[in-house]
DNA sequence: CTATTTCACCATATT
DNA sequence: GGTGAAATAG
């Protein structure tokens, strides 16, 4: 094979250099995922044993395609190439015995991490609406993602005086991880965290793995966080032949504990490595790769890279601005279906973006009325839903009896009169006894708490789980359809003529025959545990067929690793593109990391790119006015403005838009103000909008007397917040602490100032 | 004790 | 629009 013939000199560098550290630079469609492959290819033609590579990628997406495309290159080779999270789930089914973990752990996912930390706040009596589980778990996972014990934590955090939310997270997390021991599971991060230091604590382990892999790839390396930059140092301690992949420009996952600085001090880390850069873009027109370049180039924190294509220049990008979400929902569908009408355009060509799952309402209903088939990654997964976790419950209980989050889910589904008091005094006593919530539903006769009629129907049901068993039905399938028959699961539904009903039977239909396929696919190997596993490291984009003649919905996140025609960009507005969420407080980084994503989005596209904003836009049932995004002033679209002037009633705010647009106000005034204002308005609010009403967001201030229906008469003590997410702090006559709430929301009633 | 209904409150992105 | 917890009906 001809590399050179194919690869340009750049990129045949990064193929050809095997030995020791690289750090290949890689602007937006600059043949990444190319130059990994045939770098792999190479690799085996120099004689290296496929068995010693290994590619780490970010999606299951990525590396079943660089699977293919490596089988393409040099047929009948098995090169291991997969995930972070499967690479782990590996390691630790052969080696968890180290950690305590027996080779069936479950895995839980983030719903399933909620609700342990529901249950252990409850044991602990904490307030669940104060401190919400899920925010617990994000800091939990936080912790975690920067290699931070249960033993550190506590030992940080337990005096956290400020910080009530801290102390408690400090609380829960040991005994979270206790139960996730019991249960003989692991989260999601545990599988990176649990392999880190599995490689730190015993050498023999990590020498044997390090000689395993000689020569290790990884793809998407601004998106590692700490716990992935330990393995994959681990792993490449004795033998350096590492080769990472990435763009610092593209890392857009820092929320979720990634550390761009990996990428960034690749060659502090390895001094003597060497870098390329692949900046020629082979996806994008002149015009598209522009506006991109234009944007990224306002970040401080970044490796400039000069980005040149020799493709056309191509259509400017165009700025579309519409009334309302309804409109530009309608436009967009409608351009599509003109495009495919007139030009010689598939469905498949086209992909919309937008910064927040609730974007995709509106655009899915237009779509349908202009009868376009359209595909929608992740929202809310289909794994996700009550139905098919109930029945991979089931599963999962079966593979693994002490998985007591399984267990709780499903012992009352369908109902069989277990209700709340009876599984908490069985949890109770099968903690007192130290064993798992299964065996204790065996003895249940034996616990002395339970009324006889509980007991028995408790003990019927593990009768029922334990009458299971992968080995007598053959297949995942079989098992499943065993289970469907002696729980009636789906009886209930069947003559319910609830369309929502007919829903919940066909994603069971769906599941059974996602189980089928995996029978097949490993016929007499299928186990339960690998099609589990299965199950819950799916992702959003997995499901995404590129030739299923559809048009493509997704976050900007998903996005990422994508290439289509056609890209709409939606909602390109001030609160969604940016963020809101990093609008409020003066984290930098934060905006430089809303603008990576806004620049992953345009770099998707490869001829044409419209992006979409609306004067107004409804979230969570209500109208908002919306202000244009300050990422707009930073690059050169073409504008085509589609609202409908003349309905316009010219409100201040109107006018303040005007002024925005005419360029009379500077970004930095139009931020304070924007914040000083409240955004909310709906009809009632412009009627009763007086100069005291603005001066007064919500109608409350310090020192105001207002009444609670539950709480009585009480003193507001302090606000804090803006528009939705203002707060009232009162104390209540009778209480002795004081309450926050909503301003927007709470039922507070104003009795005037004292 | 359990099942159902009502009510308050919430919602960035994901393996 | 979805959720858990509290209130209430069975």
């Amino acid at each position: 094979m001809d590399f050179q013939q194919v690869l340009t000199s750049p990129q045949f560098e990064a193929v050809s250099y095997h030995e020791g550290p690289l750090l290949v630079l890689a602007g937006p469609g600059s043949g990444k995922t190319r130059v990994i492959t045939h770098r792999i290819a190479s690799l085996i033609h120099a004689g290296i044993s496929p068995r010693q590579i290994l590619g780490i990628t970010f999606t299951n997406k990525a590396s079943d395609e660089m699977g293919e495309r490596v089988q393409q290159l040099i047929p009948n080779t098995h090169v291991e190439i997969s995930t972070f999270h499967k690479f782990c789930v590996r390691i630790l089914r052969r080696y968890g015995n180290v950690v305590g973990l027996d080779s069936n752990f479950s895995i839980f996912d983030t719903t399933d991490q909620q609700q342990l930390i529901r249950h252990i706040l409850n044991e602990l009596d904490i307030d669940t609406v104060a401190y919400n589980p899920s925010t617990i778990g994000s800091m939990i996972s936080r912790a975690k993602n920067d290699l931070i014990s249960a033993e550190q934590f506590v030992e940080t955090y337990q005096e956290s005086i400020g910080d009530h939310l801290q102390a408690v997270a400090a609380r829960v997390y040991p005994v979270y991880q206790r139960l996730l021991l019991e249960s003989n599971a692991v989260d999601f991060d545990d599988l990176l965290l649990h392999v880190a230091s599995l490689l730190r604590d015993s050498p023999e382990l990590r020498e044997s793995l390090d000689e395993r892999y000689q020569y290790i790839l990884v793809d998407e390396y601004q998106d590692t966080n700490l716990a992935q930059y330990q393995i994959v140092m681990g792993l490449s301690l004795n033998t350096r032949n590492l080769c990472v992949t990435g763009d610092p420009d593209q890392s857009i996952y820092g929320w979720r504990g990634a550390k761009i600085e990996n990428i960034l001090q690749f060659e502090r880390d390895f001094p003597d490595c060497k870098t390329i850069r692949l900046e020629q873009n082979f996806r994008s027109t002149k015009e598209i790769l522009r506006v991109a370049d234009c944007l990224i180039s306002h970040n401080q924190k970044r490796k400039a890279k000069t980005l040149f294509t020799e493709n056309e220049e191509g259509k400017p990008v165009e700025l579309l601005c519409f009334n309302d979400e309804r409109q530009e929902a309608d436009e967009v569908a409608l351009r599509i279906r003109n495009s495919i009408d007139q030009e010689d355009f598939d469905y498949s060509d086209f992909a919309i973006f937008y910064r927040v799952n609730s974007l995709s309402r509106e655009l899915e209903l237009a779509l349908a009325r202009y009868k376009i088939p359209y595909q929608l990654a992740g929202s809310v997964a289909f794994y996700e839903r009550t139905e098919v976790k109930d029945l991979l419950s089931y599963l999962k209980l079966i593979n693994n009896p002490d998985d007591r989050i399984a267990f709780s889910r499903i012992v009352n589904k369908p109902l069989r009169g277990i209700g709340k008091t009876t599984q908490n005094k069985l949890i109770r006593w099968a903690d007192e006894r130290g064993i798992c919530l299964l065996e204790a539903a065996h003895q249940a006769t034996d616990c002395p708490t339970l009324s006889k009629r509980a007991s028995t129907t408790v003990a019927r049901f593990a009768k029922m789980i334990s009458s299971f068993s992968m080995a007598d039905s053959g297949s995942v399938a079989h098992l499943m359809e065993a289970i469907i028959d002696s729980t009636r699961l789906v009886d209930t539904w069947k003559e319910s003529p609830d369309e929502e009903d007919q829903q919940r039977i066909a994603n069971v239909n769906e599941l059974l025959s996602t189980a089928r396929k995996y029978d097949e696919i490993f016929g007499e190997e299928t186990t339960l545990e690998g099609f589990l596993e299965v199950s819950t490291l799916a992702s959003a984009t997995d499901q995404l067929d590129d030739s299923a003649g559809r048009v493509t919905l997704m976050t900007l996140h998903a996005a990422k690793g994508l290439e289509y025609p056609v890209v709409f960009i939606i909602g390109v507005e001030q609160n969604l593109i940016p963020h809101e969420r990093v609008l409020r407080d003066e984290y930098r980084d934060g905006l430089e990391e809303e603008r990576r994503l806004f620049f992953v989005g345009i770099t998707r596209a490869e001829q044409r790119l419209f992006l979409t904003q609306t004067r107004e836009r409804s979230l969570r049932g209500r109208p908002w006015r919306t202000i244009t995004s300050d990422f707009l002033k930073e690059i050169d679209v073409d504008v085509k403005d589609q609202t409908d002037h003349i309905s316009d009633s010219k409100s201040h705010f109107d006018e303040f838009v005007e002024s925005v647009k005419r360029g009379e106000v500077d970004s930095e005034t139009l931020k304070a103000t924007a914040s000083k204002r409240p955004l909310l308005m709906t009809g009632a609010d412009l009627l009763k909008e007086t100069p005291e009403a603005a001066d007064l967001p919500q109608g409350f201030s310090v020192g105001m007397r207002v009444r609670h229906p539950r709480y009585g008469v009480g003193t507001v003590i302090s606000m804090s917040g803006y528009s939705r997410k203002r707060t009232v702090n009162v104390i209540f006559d009778n209480e002795k602490e004081s309450q926050t709430f909503m301003a927007t929301h709470c039922p507070l009633q104003p009795l005037g100032l004292r």
